[in-house]
DNA sequence: GATATGTATCGTAATATTACAATATAAAAT
DNA sequence: ATTTTATATTGTAATATTACGATACATATC
């Protein structure tokens, strides 16, 4: 056990899963955010402004990149991220349909 | 170690970490899509329908309680759950708001 | 009040996450 | 070529999550 059963959902409820985890965490919207203000980002200025340790902000990094939520290209020494406006605009699809699923609040209880 | 530092973001970042993450699992996207659709939901349809032992499905029920997207009144012998309209309009405020935040495809890689 | 039914809780095993120090790597500057 | 600078990786400890059987609890029904 201790294993997430994807077997039993569809694609969509395992990928939705997926990028919300990928966010579900203050540093990883910190960074994200961070990202999203300057429109572009080194890693060296998060470890300065974040309050981490380098090495994991370089994991939390990983996660985003995994989950296809943000690119990074080598830019000289350093490595600039930056959000992949694919991944981005399929959240906004995936999340926008499924919280507009709630239609008012004629609540049964 | 292995705790989140949750003292050096802000209690934004913090809060939407905490709603995102209480829908980060398939099991508890496809318990919200199911009470969705039906505006009302008893949790043992979830037993039957989603191929989760009936403990695991409580536990999910009690996570998504703890987060207060959804609530729950004793209907008989039944539980009936729905969604927490506040919270669903406060979900919807901070996750728009944060997806918003990115200003089309200016991408700097 | 005993029994049935629906849900919650407890205990526990397997796995995942978070954080960091230490170390490795890779590109620029000296 | 060595040193510096920026980032990644490895190893590891602490904690959290996921799943389920067993059991408790609470409300109807008999």
């Amino acid at each position: 056990m201790g294993l997430t059963k994807t077997e039993i959902f569809t694609d969509e409820q395992n990928q939705l899963a997926t990028l919300l985890k990928a966010m579900a965490h203050p540093a990883r919207i910190a960074i994200l955010q961070r990202i999203l203000i300057s429109n572009t980002c080194i890693c060296g200025d998060l470890v300065g402004e974040l309050g981490l340790a380098q090495a994991t902000i370089s994991q939390h990094l990983k996660e985003l990149k995994n989950a296809g939520i943000i690119q990074g290209t080598i830019e000289g020494v350093s490595i600039c991220y930056c959000i992949n406006p694919k991944t981005w605009k399929l959240l906004e699809a995936q999340i926008g349909s499924f919280l507009a699923e709630y239609k008012g609040e004629t609540a049964c209880c």
